[in-house]
DNA sequence: ACCTTAATATGAGCGTGCTCACATTGCTCT
DNA sequence: AGAGCAATGTGAGCACGCTCATATTAAGGT
């Protein structure tokens, strides 16, 4: 049993490479499954063992990428900043991780990170939006007093950060300088709505 | 011609019709391009020299329902609305113009009306945009001082906006005082983002 | 009336993502 | 070592959205 475990690791480890290397390629809706599995040297179904679905291989990079990013924040933090820079560095730290995805991200975020199906296609998706709002979470309770008070802050923060993520998959100026204004301007927004004694300091 | 032009007409209402009437009993998901076509009294391949896609058919009857909710907005309008009141007005009367539609619009409108994707599955998703952006860009200038700025605001508005629509499709809430709730703090955020003025004013 | 021709309707068929009945494998116990 | 058995691999096959070569229709010309 010790080696098969191992095994099947190996193969889990095959299939995320081939589909990302094929996703790189060729795109994520050019990508048939058949095309994985022959990649990874398996059979058409035996994918379907390892992961329920085609959006779940590209969501489980995504999320080790988001991970990643979650990482990296917690490294370069100092402590001293202020909410909005906190979340700012949160958030350009995880693009900078997902970077290597943009060109396939747009077609699969909508549909498992959206708050608009119901039906859970992909499980991978709620637990990136899980975490993430956890993290925020920590950075707003750690910075100052206000932790996300209910249903509908963090709602609208996660429609901002949405908004942000679609707007940069498709950001084609050089240094996505764009996106970095709309992460500010989001934040500032956000950030007024829960703490409105900041807002009127700023400007 | 004329008789056949007529006819056409008629095959296009009753593809409509059809398609509504399965997408209302059965979910979108459920309702297969065949039963439409087949209780339209089609064949299969006939519904796609009428509409490209089975988005596009779901889009239509809701591109046509915004279009009512606006219409409702400009004979409901007294004039006297501010800005806020003004853009509660319009969202409110296209979500009761939905409100038919809210058992499967969720699992269209993500694809639709996201600006994740670049690849344009559905026309008609642009074109909602677009038309929901110039009547709120009406409001907006006529109103007052500011009319959308540039990118980054419609940018920001939209997101918001795709958010309540989100969070309505699956408000559980008796009279969606929830929605109701994220509305009114929406656009209290976006309000501030481009008159800041206004801001400090309100509480 | 009949032929021509362009517009429209048709449904077999394609490529998908995914399922499932079955084959194969490799571990455990005697 | 061999039998039994659970876990895993396999690929034929399904249903779907959609396409496209072909059949059918209807308008216009003579």
């Amino acid at each position: 049993m010790r080696i098969s475990q191992q095994a099947k690791e190996e193969t889990r480890e095959n299939i995320l490479a081939a589909a990302k290397k094929l996703f790189l390629k060729k795109g994520f809706d050019d990508t048939t499954t058949r095309d994985i599995a022959s990649s990874a040297g398996i059979a058409a179904g035996t994918m379907f063992n390892y992961f329920p679905g085609k959006e779940t291989l590209a969501m489980t990079l995504v999320a080790e990428a988001l991970e990643n990013g979650h990482q990296d924040y917690y490294k370069r933090r100092t402590g001293e900043e202020n909410l909005e820079e906190g979340l700012f560095l949160l958030i350009t730290a995880e693009l900078r991780r997902l970077r290597p995805y943009r060109s396939f991200i747009g077609s699969v975020l909508e549909s498992t990170l959206s708050r608009f199906s119901k039906a859970k296609t992909c499980p991978e998706g709620e637990s990136v939006r899980i975490n993430h709002l956890k993290t925020v979470d920590e950075i707003l309770s750690a910075n100052s007093c206000s932790l996300i008070p209910g249903y509908i802050s963090s709602t609208l923060y996660w429609s901002l950060y949405l908004g942000i993520l679609a707007f940069w998959s498709g950001d084609t100026s050089r240094k996505q300088e764009e996106t970095l204004a709309l992460i500010d301007y989001s934040l500032k927004v956000f950030i007024g709505t829960i703490r409105p004694s900041d807002y009127k300091t700023r400007d």
